[in-house]
DNA sequence: TCAATAGTGTCTCTCAGACAATATGCG
DNA sequence: CGCATATTGTCTGAGAGACACTATTGA
């Protein structure tokens, strides 16, 4: 054992967020604007440090009420009620922080339209960014004008892993419903899958399937015109978590 | 901004590893005998602290080299002539280790099944469990007689999240063949998932199924008998990563 | 009236599951 | 030969994708 475990080196933890919703048919991201060094005047994605006494999932949903208000659901796994969170994954490159040796636990956020654009706490200054823009700038594919600067540290990089994570994840579970709001028609969901995976799809085709897969959705009885045309039927998410059989993303 | 970040709380920060394997139609993980206290005697999943200038995944793979001998693959993502690894989640409960905060970066890995029990280094004590006895275990669930205590830490938990994760992502990735041997025959590889799903599958529709997935075998042009019977070809594992259409597990 | 969206029905192709039949080693 | 395993083939039902058609609103 070439290694004494008594001198442990010391970490700074921290967490950091991406959070994701669907505004304007575009999957977006939140991201701050950083007020000191390193990366001063970057955009990056919310997060903390980890408080010694608080667990990790704590300690983002702290941080996610905190820079925008919203509470994730009490429920273990659920997200009736709130933004639904899950971990992501976790980055500790030695040199990720050139101030310190930090090792970064991300979470997933995946929320509905917000009302204001941010109404956080801490956050200096926050907004909504179309996902795309910010991936392709941390690409360095952006386009000649209005040209986004990359995201500070690694956060291009999780930006990246959330966006993979959320795309893969609606088509096995019903976690797109937690991009609408509490109640909504076949033709939003359809809007939100669309946007997320950056697709158009059947809408005869995705209404068969999804009032077809039980526990999907639920309907409330009321109808809504939201969009011109026919009225739609409202739903609710239904008690299902996993989709058997998936959603299938089309091919590229 | 109620809290300072020039005082974060120092933490430790380890890798644990849950590594897998099938021996004799079972699946099975890698534990050791806890030589000291906590937990003294108990059996742990592998694991160690994190150095200062060591990332993640080379800590872990450092870990498996020392208590297995093994070596994962050089490539990013692969797992050919090696062990697959990939990372599995992060655990961070205050209390979870009862002599200081400790935050675990759980790594899950894919190995053949090892000539020698253990052939570690500094391994005091290491054995491969098979993985139904140890989640019972850990469960409470375990019969009465020959009870196997449940893991130290909460590496039940982990145990059972990293046993979840083979058992998914065989399902729509190419990594069963990771349990296997550089060559191996198509009643081998089914009789890996049978073993990692705890269920019995068709050798006619299996061999119809993983023959005919575009990169997913690739013919060696040898043939063996080691079961008896009818001689079998010969595979490698071909290039694709991704099963598409997935293998899907029947329902329960 | 038209434009737009919601919802139903029909056809075809792919694929998974059940299972018959044949191939080829070993004792 | 009898047994065990490998490999091929056939049938059937579920479901995805393409797309015609009807329903119901507002402009």
């Amino acid at each position: 054992m070439p290694y004494d475990p008594s001198t442990f080196p010391p970490f700074a933890v921290t967490v950091d967020l991406v959070v994701l919703t669907v505004r304007k048919d575009a999957l977006c991201s939140l991201v701050v604007r950083r007020g000191e060094p390193p990366y001063q005047g970057r955009w990056a994605l919310p997060g903390g440090f980890v408080r010694d006494d608080e667990g990790l999932e704590v300690a983002a949903s702290r941080e996610l009420a905190e820079e925008t208000g919203l509470l994730h659901s009490q429920a273990t796994e659920g997200h009736r009620g709130g933004a639904h969170l899950e971990q992501l994954a976790t980055y500790g490159a030695p040199q990720r922080d050139p101030r310190m040796r930090v090792v970064s636990v991300a979470y997933l956020v995946l929320a509905p339209d917000l009302p204001s654009p941010v109404a956080g706490g801490d956050a200096r200054s926050a907004r909504w960014a179309p996902s795309d823009a910010l991936l392709d700038a941390s690409e360095g594919l952006g386009r000649d004008a209005e040209q986004q600067a990359p995201l500070a540290f690694d956060h291009g990089q999780i930006l990246q892993d959330g966006v993979e994570r959320a795309r893969s994840k609606i088509e096995y579970s019903s976690l797109a419903t937690a991009f609408c709001p509490p109640e909504f028609t076949v033709g939003e969901l359809r809007r939100v899958y669309e946007a997320v995976w950056g697709v158009a799809l059947d809408p005869r085709n995705f209404h068969r399937k999804v009032t077809g897969t039980p526990g999907f959705l639920m309907p409330t009885g009321g109808t809504t015109t939201r969009q011109g045309g026919r009225p739609a039927q409202l739903f609710r998410t239904g008690e299902a978590t996993v989709l058997n059989p998936p959603m299938l993303r089309p091919e590229a």
